[in-house]
DNA sequence: TGCCAGGCTTCAC
DNA sequence: GTGAAGCATGGC
């Protein structure tokens, strides 16, 4: 049993954040937290320190690493600026979350499915997929060798296709977790694949890649910027880290409007 | 019931 | 390059 005083972390917010779509609730305040073809049970104690149950070897190669733990967040929050109330706000709103590092393929096909989706539906689509809440995520050579109609059955639609021709070039590229890419060359890349346009690549590169300037823009994203920005989001003060800028927007108007 | 969803492709202009 | 239509289908 891991036991450990994160300054940083709140587990409720990240799951209710929309970069993962398979963390399960246990009880009040625990998670089962399915990745890499693990599964940890987290237990937030107090808002400081979590417990978890793995061993302290695998905390330290896997589990740190995709929760983000030795990246400095309070120093993103730190350098906002004191004019932008609204990013101010946000901040407040999301102390806690951290933008995970989760597995290249989980990304891929976990935004993929949200094209023009809903968050619930997105996680029912990926519990059919996968078989069950512990399942390892399903693989893309299944994904590859599964007919387009099993894959409309699980609920995905038109983006059946897209989720298929994904996991074809996945392989065939011979993409893995250890893919090393500058953002510029990652966003040209995602977006070349059929199905894969500017918003999902940015999240591929945010959630899968760990590449922070990325900066995905759905729709929220974009009222946010309409309504608080002119349009514009000031990158040039944030440069490095704009991603998790984005995060905490992202659920802080979610929060408002009683989705999050 | 109708609108919306962590958008993208296609086609007209 | 920009804008609008069409897409599947459950959530709210």
């Amino acid at each position: 049993m891991i036991r450990e005083e994160i300054p940083f972390f709140n587990a409720e917010k990240i799951a209710r954040s929309g970069q993962c779509f398979r963390w399960q609730t246990v009880g009040d305040d625990g998670y089962t937290i399915p990745a890499f073809g693990k599964v940890l049970r987290l237990r937030q104690t107090n808002p400081w320190s979590i417990e978890a149950d793995c061993t302290p070897n695998e905390w330290k190669q896997v589990w740190r690493p995709y929760l983000d733990l030795d990246c400095d967040y309070e120093a993103y929050g730190a350098s906002i600026s004191q004019q932008d109330a609204y990013l101010q706000a946000a901040f407040q709103a999301g102390w806690g979350i951290r933008v995970l590092h989760q597995s290249l393929w989980e990304t891929m096909a976990s935004f993929i499915i949200s094209q023009n989706n809903n968050i619930p539906r997105i996680q029912k689509s990926l519990l059919t997929l996968c078989g069950g809440p512990e399942a390892a995520f399903v693989c893309p050579e299944t994904v590859a060798e599964t007919s387009e109609d099993t894959l409309r059955a699980a609920g995905l639609g038109y983006r059946a296709p897209y989720l298929q021709n994904a996991a074809r070039r996945y392989l065939q590229d011979g993409l893995s977790d250890d893919l090393s890419i500058g953002l510029g060359e990652a966003r040209r890349y995602f977006s070349s694949y059929f199905g894969i346009g500017p918003k999902v690549a940015d999240c591929i590169c945010l959630y899968g890649l760990g590449l922070k300037d990325a900066f995905p823009m759905d729709v929220w994203v974009k009222r946010i910027l309409r309504n608080h920005y002119q349009g514009v989001f000031p990158f040039g003060q944030y440069e490095g880290y704009a991603g998790v800028l984005q995060q905490w927007m992202f659920y802080y108007e979610r929060l408002l409007e009683g989705r999050a």
